[in-house]
DNA sequence: CGTCACACGGCTATCCGTGTGACGGTGCAATAGT
C-alpha cells in the first residue's frame, strides 16, 4: 500500500496542493493500490485532482471518460496548466488530429486521454487504447452510467465490457450526486473490481431551501417572477429551472420585460447561442438564466446566489444536482421549488419506457439471423431503427449478467426477463418521482430529507428552511425504534427485499429492489409485522 | 399525465363549453453542403 506521505509528496510536486482533502487521499491510495474506487463528492473538492493524481503515480496513459466535450476540453485545459500532457478525442477533431493523440498515447507522450462512452464503443478507437494498455481509467459525472445508460446515451451502459477490453487497468468513478441505487448500479454497471466506495458528505449547508405550493398555474408563475425581483437585487446570479423548453423561454422573455439580464437556455437552441449564452453568465454579463436542465454539468460559477424551480424535477437526484450549483463561494444562497403536485405527472411521462415483449423477442431472432450484436448490423433485420436495437441489445445483456438466465435460456424466457428488469427500472424511476412529491410535501427538515434520501445518518436540523424557520420540522435523530437502522436489508411480504434507506421518528424509507422507494409508517409496520429485518 | 391549440356544436353571444390530437428533456457522432 503506497504511504500518505507519497500520495502527498506527489500533490505538491505536480499541482501545487500542501493539503489533500480526506476522500481524495483514501481515493488514491486505494487505486495505487490496485482497488477500484467510487468517489462521491461534493464539485469544487477535487475529485478531478484525485484521478489527476492517481494516473500520475500509476503511470503510463490513463483515459478519462467524461459525457460533455465541454467538459473534456476543461479537463485538458486544467491537465495541461499543470504541466501534463493531455489531448481530447473526438468528433470535433480532424482525423489527423485523431491520429496523432492515438500514437501519442502509444508513444507515451500523451499522458490523459479524453472521451465520450461513444468514442470509446467506437472499435478502432478501442482497439487502439486496447494497444496502449491504460493503467487507470477515470469515469466523471459517473451518476450519467445510471440516468443516462438505460435509455438516451446506451454506450453509458457498456462501458462495464469496454474498459474490460482496455486490459486491467484500475477505474475509478467519480460523481457529486448518487443515492444509494445509483451507487449500486455504477460499481454493478462498470463491474468495479474490490470497490473502494468513498463518501465525503452531500451538505451544502449555506443553501437555504424552501418549497412553495400551488393549485393555480399562473399564480406559480407570478410568485417565481417576484421571487427573481426580490433576489435579484443582490449581487451574484440566479438560475430559473424549468421543464420544458417553452416554459424556459417564456420566463425569459418575461424577465427581460421586467428589465432583467435574462437569457434562455436549452438543447434547441444553436450550439453558438449556447455558447454566447454560457460565457455571458459566467462573465457576469447575464445574471439570470431560464433553463431546461441542459444547463448543468459544467456550469461552475462560484457567486450562483440562488436557484428557483418553476417546475418539480422528475426526482430528488436532479434536483440536488441543480440545487448544487447555487452558493459554491460557500456564501449564503438560496433554493425555492415553486411547487404543484400536477407537474410531477411530466416526472412520470419522460420515465424510461418499457420494451414491448414483441420487440424484444424481433431483437433477439434478429442477432441470431446476423450472427453479429452490432446494433447497426442487428437493425437490418428489424422494422425498427439501430439506436432501439441498441437500447434492447443492451436490456439482454443485462438480464443475462443479472444471473438470472442460463446461456441456453429459452427466447421467451429471455424476453420475461428483460421486461421484468424494464419494469422494475421503471418502478425505481416512478418512485423516484414519489420521494419528490415526499420532499415538497415534508413537515420535515428538507435539508434532513435530501441527506436522508442520499443515505446520510442525520441527526440535526438544518435551521435555515423553511419548515425549521417556522418550527414546523420535527427533531431529527430522536426515534425510538432501534430495530430500524439504514442499510439494514428487510422483507416486506408485498414489497419484496429492500434495503432501509432513511429512519425518522415515525417513519422508514425502503428502497425495494422490485418497486423502488417507499416511505412506511412505523406504527403501521410493527402492528402488522411487515418488515423482517435480515 | 397534463396542457394547449384548434375544431365543432349550439343556436344566435364578434362566444362558451366540450371533444380531439399533438406534444413534452438530456448529447454524442456523423453527414451534407458551402
Amino acid at each position: 500500500m503506497v504511504g500518505a506521505d507519497e500520495v502527498r509528496e506527489a500533490a505538491e510536486r505536480h499541482f501545487g496542493h500542501r493539503e489533500l482533502l480526506p476522500g481524495q487521499e483514501d481515493a488514491v491510495r486505494a487505486l495505487v493500490g490496485g482497488r477500484d474506487v467510487l468517489l462521491v463528492a461534493p464539485t469544487g473538492s477535487g475529485k478531478s485532482l484525485a484521478y489527476q493524481l492517481a494516473g500520475v503515480l500509476l503511470g503510463g496513459c490513463t483515459v478519462v471518460v467524461s459525457p460533455l466535450l465541454a467538459l473534456q476540453q476543461d479537463q485538458v485545459d486544467s491537465l495541461q496548466r499543470a504541466g501534463l500532457t493531455a489531448a481530447r478525442l473526438s468528433s470535433a477533431e480532424s482525423d489527423t488530429v485523431r491520429a496523432e493523440v492515438l500514437e501519442g498515447a502509444a508513444s507515451g507522450e500523451v499522458q490523459f486521454v479524453l472521451l465520450s462512452p461513444e468514442q470509446l464503443a467506437n472499435p478502432e478507437v478501442h482497439a487502439a487504447l486496447a494497444a496502449v494498455g491504460p493503467r487507470l481509467v477515470a469515469v466523471d459525472e459517473a451518476h450519467c452510467v445510471s440516468a443516462w445508460g438505460h435509455d438516451f446515451r446506451p454506450d453509458y451502459l457498456r462501458l462495464g465490457e469496454l474498459v474490460a477490453g482496455l486490459g486491467e487497468p484500475r477505474v475509478i468513478a467519480m460523481t457529486a450526486t448518487a443515492a444509494l441505487p445509483t451507487q449500486q448500479d455504477v460499481v454493478e454497471r462498470l463491474a468495479l473490481h474490490d470497490a473502494r466506495t468513498v463518501l465525503t458528505g452531500f451538505e451544502r449547508d449555506n443553501i437555504a431551501l424552501a418549497v412553495e405550493r400551488f393549485s393555480d398555474a399562473d399564480e406559480q408563475r407570478e410568485r417565481i417572477l417576484a421571487l427573481v425581483d426580490e433576489m435579484a437585487g443582490d449581487p451574484g446570479s440566479g438560475v430559473v429551472y424549468c421543464r420544458t423548453r417553452a416554459g424556459a423561454e417564456a420566463y425569459a422573455e418575461e424577465l427581460v420585460a421586467r428589465g432583467h439580464r435574462a437569457a434562455t437556455y436549452h438543447a434547441g437552441l444553436p450550439t453558438k447561442r449556447r455558447t454566447e449564452v454560457h460565457a455571458a453568465f459566467m462573465s457576469g454579463e447575464l445574471s439570470l438564466v431560464a433553463a431546461t436542465s441542459a444547463f448543468g454539468m459544467g456550469i461552475d460559477k462560484p457567486d450562483i446566489r440562488f436557484v428557483l424551480h418553476a417546475d418539480v424535477p422528475e426526482s430528488p437526484d436532479t434536483y440536488w444536482q441543480e440545487v448544487g450549483r447555487a452558493g459554491r463561494d460557500r456564501a449564503t444562497a438560496r433554493a425555492v421549488l415553486a411547487y404543484r403536485a400536477e407537474d410531477l405527472s411530466l416526472g412520470k411521462f419522460f420515465a424510461t419506457p418499457v420494451p414491448s415483449r414483441t420487440d424484444v423477442r424481433a431483437v433477439l431472432e434478429a442477432v441470431d439471423a446476423a450472427g453479429s450484436e452490432d446494433p447497426r448490423e442487428v437493425a437490418e433485420h428489424l422494422s425498427f431503427g439501430h439506436r432501439k436495437a441498441g437500447r434492447l441489445i443492451n436490456l439482454v445483456h443485462l438480464a443475462r449478467a443479472a444471473g438470472d438466465l442460463p446461456d441456453d435460456a429459452r427466447p421467451a424466457s429471455v424476453v420475461d426477463a428483460v421486461v421484468e428488469r424494464a419494469e422494475a427500472h421503471r418502478r425505481l424511476e416512478e418512485s423516484r418521482v414519489e420521494m419528490m412529491r415526499g420532499y415538497a410535501e415534508t413537515d420535515r427538515c428538507r435539508a434532513a430529507f435530501m441527506l436522508g434520501y442520499f443515505g446520510a445518518e442525520v441527526t440535526e436540523r438544518c435551521g435555515t428552511c423553511d419548515n425549521c424557520l417556522a418550527g414546523t420540522a420535527p427533531e431529527e435523530g430522536t426515534s425510538t425504534s432501534t430495530a430500524y437502522v439504514v442499510q439494514a436489508t428487510v422483507e416486506h411480504p408485498e414489497f419484496g427485499s429492500g434495503t432501509i434507506t432513511d429512519v425518522e421518528p415515525d417513519r422508514v424509507t425502503v428502497l425495494f429492489e422490485e418497486v423502488g422507494y417507499r416511505t412506511l409508517a412505523i406504527e403501521l409496520v410493527e402492528e402488522r409485522g411487515l418488515l423482517e429485518v435480515r
